[in-house]
DNA sequence: CCTTTTAGATGATGATAGTAATCTAAAAGG
DNA sequence: CCTTTTAGATTACTATCATCATCTAAAAGG
């Protein structure tokens, strides 16, 4: 079965970095082979390297894809506020702490399923360049979804979504994983968390 | 050099568990090597079985010591207050939100190192719940800690920790990690995040 | 002491990894 | 059509992995 029209090769590539997006999410980036990612396509890893320079490559580019789906679900709350009285910011956390995004890692938040990967990553490494930029991207996705408005807001809500969403995900007690949620549900739909008269740890 | 007392056979097994749990937090539970493990501890693979009865359980017993170890130290901060004019609380948010907690995970908080390497295991696996009970105890340590006092609030508070830290550690531009840590800071430093007027999501 | 036990070193086994060279037949392009 | 290009398969190379069998000499224990 050797040669493809262009086109056809061209969705192949498409398809290697969709699969391979879903499988680091899942599994990690690390525990993703390249046999794996091409099987998965329903290649085999022979023609890999001429779609791709290197495993990095194909990472990182997956990484991205991962982030640009999140971050196009997230503007389309914004284009259709509609559904019920529930403003977009309500919605998209009435989401993200749902039991569905905790327990489909792969269709799910990239900042959250690959955060401790991209910290692992040395500085520099298309993994780490990728998810910074990724996440960046999901800052101020985040930070104009309408409603808090202020940046600083936005980082922490963003951080104690991850947060939970991870231990949630990382608890074995299903009493457990279900307090995370609903915990960060709680705090986060607070009117506003109080900007708090300046604190007294260092600023760095 | 075989044979050695039983005495110093003990310590060494002590020593390579110590190693590896510092490297599980820096490296990630699945990058750890059982030669690497071992010569860390300046020993050679070749001892390993008879010391542990598999590479899980290594980890599981390294994810063990990593959550007690961070425990103690939790713990004596409640016992010596004393420092400055902070409480217990403020000193533990300013220390776990800090930039050497944030450049040294070998040493620092396994919640956040290894919530992602947790959250993949299957459930049953070691890791998994030696993860979910050291979290637990975790969460009970904090809880404690006297200020905030309601589990719930714990449980908002610790994701927005663990949040906020691994967000840090992932981003590559300097000012964007200090944002997060300082964003989470600022947040949990406000008086009592009011507690809000139930919110509207599902209860799970 | 002298026997038994055993911590650790050495080395083998079988699996899987990333990368690359080679081969093939079909698509591109004139 | 007929030549040139190339997507993908096959195969191979070198590492490294977890695990285990074997060996050794020193500690345990009487």
């Amino acid at each position: 079965m050797p040669r493809v029209s262009r086109a056809e090769a061209e969705r192949r590539r498409r398809q290697v970095i969709d699969s391979t997006a879903r499988l680091i999410r899942e599994k990690g980036a690390d525990q993703v082979s390249v046999p794996q990612a091409m099987a998965t396509a329903g290649l085999t890893h022979g023609g890999f390297y001429r779609h791709f320079a290197s495993k990095d490559d194909l990472v990182a580019q997956a990484l991205g894809a991962a982030f640009a789906e999140r971050r196009e679900a997230m503007d389309h709350l914004a284009d259709e506020p509609a559904a019920e009285g529930r403003t977009p910011r309500a919605e998209f956390l009435a989401r993200y702490l749902s039991t569905p995004h905790r327990d489909n890692p792969g269709q799910g938040c990239a900042a959250a399923a690959l955060a401790a990967d991209a910290a692992r990553a040395e500085p520099g490494t298309p993994l780490r360049t990728a998810f910074t930029a990724g996440l960046r991207d999901l800052v101020d996705g985040f930070q104009y979804l309408p409603d808090p408005a202020e940046r600083e807001a936005a980082l922490a809500d963003l951080s104690t979504l991850v947060g939970a969403l991870l231990l949630a995900r990382a608890s074995e007690d299903p009493a457990l994983s279900a307090e995370f949620l609903a915990a960060a549900r709680h705090r986060l739909s607070a009117p506003t968390p109080a900007p708090a008269a300046d604190a007294d740890a260092p600023s760095v």
